[in-house]
Order: structure tokens, then C-alpha cells, then sequence
DNA sequence: ATGGTAGTCGCACTA
């Protein structure tokens, strides 16, 4: 059977309604069947589905929120079925899935995990127990599934960490940083353990190589100092190992117009 | 350099 290219891309938009005309354009440059948003900061009536109704993406799924967090699927191809589910019964929108109405079928998992703060130790900063807790809730959640070996799965989203040394500007200067603390790093890795995912984007850019979806908004020129982290994944899992095809991070959307601190990551998936 | 910027429920919180 010929195999068909489904296109996904993700990206933390840090508010849809702020950027929906970037919103629209990559859509337009980048023609993905799939796009995962996170932070899309409204509830889900105030999310702009016309705009991407009119684009041509008329499957969305949204697990917003009113101010925070909030996640969304918006694609080309319909669904079979959309569900979220609430982690730490915190309220917390970071969670929502589709099933795609494919030959094989394929779920796709979108994620925002809690960043965690500043202070990287969990007795004093509540916050980055709630991050550990997340994760520890995924990873379970993630074993409780059965590995079927032909289980077709993407996890895609802005899950906060950058878990390899050239994940990050300067592996030293950031081992006491949030987001890349030792411990995040051992827990990610739990995670990915727990249902043997592949981190897509690292088996296009050799891992002793700079790779980063994230600059912050505080830098003065985040291009000349480049100070970046990879904090946006792309998994798949191991009936998938085969299936990416190409994958690009999207670095020049740091420079857009009132841009987001992270960028697209788009993969294309054979299937 | 413990600041800096950005977005939302803006006078405070999240990132």
C-alpha cells in the first residue's frame, strides 16, 4: 500500500488570539495537516475556529483555559476521536489528544508541561513539584497503556525540558536552571522509557550538535546571543520508528513580527 | 549582572 505523507507541526503560540494572523501564515507556508498549539490562553468559546475553518483546517479539538496554559489540535484530516485528560486534578488545560481518520489510524498526543519555576527544588518551589508530579503522572499514565507493539502514536508539545547537553546554550551554566536540572533530565527519561518513545527531532540533528525551540523574550537580541533551549518534542513510537521523513525547526519564527519565545517544529510523517 | 519581556483574569499571576 502506497504510504501516505501526513505533515504535523507544533508550536507554543503563547496566545492564538494575539497571533493568529502568524497562526495563518504558517499554515500557509508550511502546509502541515496537523497543528498542535499549546499556551493558547482563552477558553475554548474565545478560540478563533473561523480563522482556521476558513484556512481549511475545520477538525479543531480545544482543552482551553480562561488567562493560562490551554491546548488545541487544529487539522486537515478529521478525527475519530478527541480526548483530554486533567493531570495533578489541578484544572490545568496541557492535555489533549486526537484520534486521525487514517488507513492504520494514528493518535496524537499534545502536551504543555508545567515550566516549573525558578527555584529547581521542590520542598520550597511548589511549582516545580507540580512539574515533577506531572511528570510522574504522565510516565504511569504512559505504562498503563499496553505497548502494543503496533501501537501507532505521536507525542508532540512544549514539555519544558531540554534534556540533552546541546539542548541548551550552555549545558554548565544551566544544570541549576529549571528545565534542565539532572533530575528533570532522569525523569524525562523515565518517561520516554515508559512507552520506548523516539525523540524525532534528535534523529534528524546529531545529538553533538545545537538544537533549540526556544529563546527567551528577555534577551536583548536572542539571535546574536543565541541563548536558546530545546523545550518542544516530537516523539513517535517504535511501530513509527520508520515513518519521519523530515523535520524542520522553525528558527526564523523567533524573528516574526511580535513573535512567540517559541518556535514551530514541524515533522513529516510517513504512514 | 538575581535583571530582563510578554500575555492574561493587568494593580498579580504565569511563563
Amino acid at each position: 500500500m502506497p504510504k501516505r505523507i501526513v505533515k504535523i507541526a507544533t508550536w507554543n503560540i503563547n496566545s492564538v488570539r494575539l497571533r493568529i494572523e502568524l497562526a495563518k501564515q504558517l499554515l500557509t507556508n508550511e502546509t502541515p495537516d496537523v497543528l498542535c498549539l499549546q499556551e493558547i490562553k482563552c477558553v475554548d468559546d474565545a478560540f478563533p475556529l473561523k480563522d482556521f475553518q476558513k484556512a481549511g483546517y475545520e477538525h479543531i479539538a480545544i482543552n482551553g483555559q480562561k488567562g493560562y496554559h490551554g491546548v488545541a489540535i487544529v487539522s486537515r484530516i478529521p478525527f475519530l476521536k478527541t480526548s483530554k485528560k486533567e493531570f495533578c486534578a489541578k484544572g490545568d488545560a496541557r492535555h489533549i489528544s486526537v484520534d486521525l481518520d487514517i488507513p492504520g489510524g494514528l493518535t496524537v498526543h499534545n502536551f504543555y508541561v508545567p515550566a516549573g519555576g525558578d527555584e529547581p527544588d521542590p520542598v520550597i518551589n511548589e511549582k516545580f513539584a507540580h512539574k515533577l508530579a506531572f511528570l510522574t503522572e504522565m510516565t504511569d499514565w504512559y505504562k498503563g497503556h499496553k505497548k502494543k507493539a503496533d501501537a501507532r502514536m505521536v507525542l508532540v508539545g512544549d514539555l519544558n525540558i531540554a534534556p540533552l547537553e546541546h539542548d541548551v546554550w550552555s549545558h554548565k551554566a544551566l544544570l541549576k536552571i529549571v528545565s534542565h536540572t539532572p533530575l528533570e533530565v532522569e525523569m524525562m527519561n523515565k518517561l520516554i522509557a515508559s512507552h520506548d518513545w523516539i525523540d524525532v527531532m534528535r534523529t534528524f540533528v546529531d545529538p553533538a550538535e545545537k538544537l533549540y525551540s526556544w529563546w527567551s523574550y528577555r534577551a536583548k537580541d536572542w539571535n546574536a546571543a543565541d541563548k536558546g533551549r530545546r523545550l518542544d518534542h516530537v516523539w513517535v513510537t517504535p511501530a513509527l520508528a520508520d515513518a519521519p521523513k523530515s523535520m524542520k525547526v522553525l528558527r526564523e519564527a523567533r524573528g516574526w513580527e511580535r513573535a512567540s519565545d517559541h518556535v514551530p517544529v514541524i515533522v513529516a510523517l510517513a504512514l
